[in-house]
DNA sequence: CTGAAAGCGCTAACAC
DNA sequence: GTGTTAGCGCTTTCAG
């Protein structure tokens, strides 16, 4: 089947193409019965106008580039849907780069991107450094990125307050005398570790003391179970262990059980990254919900208003809140 | 910055832009000189090639499209992972489509899809007529599809047989006289559910008996959870549960202690889709490995050999087996 | 209201 | 080896 263009429509309907285009592109100039004609045609002939070539011919794809972690997480997962869903609605595509961790080199993706004239790009990414970002401003690519503070001209951001978070939390933790809190490492997300432990650490600094309970898995165990399960026999040493995700807690649970450390009584556990299995968990696992399918989307609602000329951008800088979800697992 | 362009480069190297894309494009025939003076002229203008011309140029956009349900699950992510990888490999670019539950219509993705004159898609999507299909071989686009035994000239497949996996386990149990067998419905899988109800319906009708074990959740249930929790208790009707999600399996887990019976003595569970969470539960919820990242890693790779005209595809359709993995839901 | 023609940036014969 | 030129399919002035 030869390939149908705007030509063979033109054709068919006895006009010229530029007629076809305007109908096309819903221009209002075109008489109804010409407008009935050229329709009539595009629908006989199966015609799809070719999206490349108006991207060459507009100088706009019209797409936007995601750059996301690898997408195995829930959390990761909302978020991608906030994107998705309002993309949809305001009609562009996505295209999908992965990083996997370290990995991937981050400038591989950029190039890619720079070279698919992509109107705009949204980027949800701990690992990123200002060196990369500058990378694709100089190529005038208005970025949104997800989880960090930065912004300026062409960059806008959507974030959760971690570090807030944390220090909050600890500082109510602290006042109400529980002292020893801990946190387990985390290997898959080492720049969120280390912004909850400079929140601990804020935390305790403004009471005085000095924050220890940074639990490191030693490299020689493979997951937080096995380092948990050689660890929380020891005896009970804190009264608070914080995860940042659902499997860490829930092997803190299991490891507590099997210790026969009872939760929340003897020890309590949060969770920060709340999820449907620690409301699955028994007992019920506290966390602070995160609000990931707004930044998601809200993310993708910022990107559209800064890729459209029309819209003034109040505020490039967008912090949500969260919630802190109580359930059994705390006291 | 004014968009530079292989002409500007041909200006700056002082050379014409046919060598231009002859060094960009890794021609042999270039002399070594006149290369390095191009790739001079390339860096010191920053100059990156735009695809969209390229596309346009080469009739074809060396990128993929991906139909995926709501990237929400570990399931959806891992395959997700596995296309990701390979396409990585292969230089493909990815353009992500999400199919939400019966809103979207699959008809706007397979527009979008055509029109973006992608090289081939991959889709991973239970319900989707023979005739959305077939709107897009029209277009002469190479497809593979994702867990359905579809296959043509142009259609690839890669799946698991789900109704074969149920059919051997149910066969199994009966004939270890576990002859009372439930299936719990799952509202966000519909086609698979069916699937698993035949593959039941065939290991009972092969026994002489029928399958009455479907247990559908009403309506007026929000969750599984809350209609599990009335149903449990009523007593022990089944030797074995069967949910095709962990958070299912988890919620029977739950309520079977709530209500004091105990798995898998009293009852045993299995759920179809083993996950990280399934082997985190207490009791361990038994569940069959299924070979997710593998399916999008052949899924894609399968594709680029379909695109790929030196390639011999030999077989169109691969089909994956899964490994039961037993923990401690089930004797 | 419609058509003609230039151009978007790049590739691929075809010359030289 | 390198340059010239004709497209790839569409949009958009500019005329008429």
């Amino acid at each position: 089947m030869k390939r149908i263009t705007i030509y063979d429509v033109a054709k068919e309907a006895d006009v010229s193409l530029a007629t076809v285009s305007r109908v096309i592109n819903g221009s209002e100039v075109v008489r109804e019965d010409t407008r009935v004609k050229v329709q009539e045609a595009i629908e006989k002939l199966g015609y799809k106008p070719n999206a490349i070539a108006q991207g060459l011919a507009l100088q706009k794809t019209t797409t936007i580039a995601l750059v996301v972690p690898e997408a195995s997480y829930f959390y990761t997962g909302q978020i991608i849907n906030g994107l998705v869903d309002v993309a949809k609605i305001f009609k562009y595509n996505l295209m999908l780069h992965t990083t996997t961790e370290g990995i991937t080199e981050m400038n591989d993706i950029i190039e890619n991107i720079i070279k698919s004239r992509v109107d705009g790009v949204v980027i949800y990414n701990d690992k990123l450094t200002k060196d990369e970002l500058n990378q694709l401003t100089r190529y005038q690519i208005p970025i949104v990125v997800i989880g960090n503070k930065i912004s300026d001209e062409t960059i806008g951001s959507v974030y959760v307050d971690f570090e807030q978070l944390i220090y909050n939390y600890a500082t109510e933790c602290i006042q109400k005398g529980k002292k020893r809190i801990a946190l387990v490492e985390d290997r898959k997300n080492p720049a969120m570790i280390k912004q909850l432990r400079e929140g601990l650490s804020r935390a305790y600094a403004e009471n005085g003391m000095e924050f220890t309970g940074y639990l490191e898995i030693p490299k020689e165990k493979k997951s937080s179970y096995e380092f948990l399960k050689s660890f929380i026999k020891k005896g009970i040493e804190y009264d608070v262990v914080i995860t940042y995700r659902d499997s860490q807690a829930m092997a803190v649970l299991n490891t507590a059980k099997e210790a026969d450390i009872s939760i929340p009584d003897e020890m309590e556990l949060v969770c920060v990254l709340d999820s449907k299995y620690n409301a699955m968990a028994r007992p019920q696992i506290s966390g602070f919900k995160i609000p990931d399918y707004d930044l998601g989307a809200l993310a993708m609602r910022l990107l559209t208003k800064m890729l459209n000329e029309d819209d003034e951008v109040i505020d490039k800088k967008m912090e949500l809140s969260y919630i802190f979800t109580p359930r059994k697992s705390t006291k």
